[in-house]
DNA sequence: ATGGTTGCAAACACTTTGCACATGA
DNA sequence: TCATGTGCAAAGTGTTTGCAACCAT
């Protein structure tokens, strides 16, 4: 990920048609650092950390209109909630390890390849996908 | 999928060490039939319908246990909940048309071969994985 | 007989919605 | 200014848990 400048968050928003306040202004920034995908609840610790009083009801509502602009992707990892992470970031997938938790991330697995034979095979369209492996890390393999 | 006789779901359930309920045997049989990963509220439809009394509470840990013992796979299709599947069942994945809601299944993805990169490359071991395609369906796209 | 299972009720966690007020453009 | 966004409260949905009664082995 070659980050050109501190990217103008206020920019991308506005691309977006949707409006800088401070809240989403500082989602982008938690979102373009972290380096893991994030859930609501650490969105929300994140705000209040930085002063911003917040709700949940609020986060939601950024996160869904992000994830409809096309600014984030959600994703599942069998928590029972959701993560988000930002679609900018380098096409990649993700190692979870079921013993401590770690999100590894993983590029290059030619799946461009294989939506185009879905394509050619099925008549399916593919817009986006979901691949995630569960596993066991090197760490924990004792 | 060759179905060789009609399974014996009670011996199945008994080399999972757990006990041949009624409420166990129709859901396997579910399972078996459906040509889709199936939800809870769908369970308990077809519980009813079936004059087996039954609460969600019962449904939830039936497929908690079924997962734990590996006889069903969990799968989320970014709906909000969690759907079954038999472990039993040919390896594929699935196809989500997001205008129709149809799910169609797809196998041969040569996944196998990725996960022994990622062990080699990461040292990470792959135990399942979670692969779902979502876009638009031959007949959605008019 | 007895330990695994269930039904019921209650509680939880995550997420959505309605509405009045606040705010960015 | 005024459409868009937020906070608060309430509700919705999916899921888990405690406990007494029940039933498969």
């Amino acid at each position: 990920m070659i980050n050109i400048s501190s990217h103008n968050c206020k920019e991308e928003l506005n691309e977006a048609s949707l409006r800088a306040t401070p809240a989403r202004l500082a989602l982008m920034k938690l979102l373009e650092t972290s380096d893991q995908p994030v859930d609501v609840q650490t969105m929300i610790t994140f705000l209040e950390k930085n002063n911003l009083k917040t709700d949940p009801a609020t986060v939601f509502r950024i996160v869904n209109m992000f994830t409809e602009k096309g600014l984030t992707k959600s994703i599942q990892l069998h928590e029972g909630k959701t993560r988000y992470e930002l679609s900018s970031k380098e096409e990649h997938h993700h190692l979870i390890c079921e013993q401590c938790g770690t999100i590894e991330d993983i590029s290059d697995c030619g799946i461009d390849t294989l939506e185009k034979e879905i394509l050619k095979k099925k008549g399916f369209l593919v817009k986006s996908h979901a691949l995630e492996f569960f596993g066991v890390c090197k760490q924990c393999q004792h």
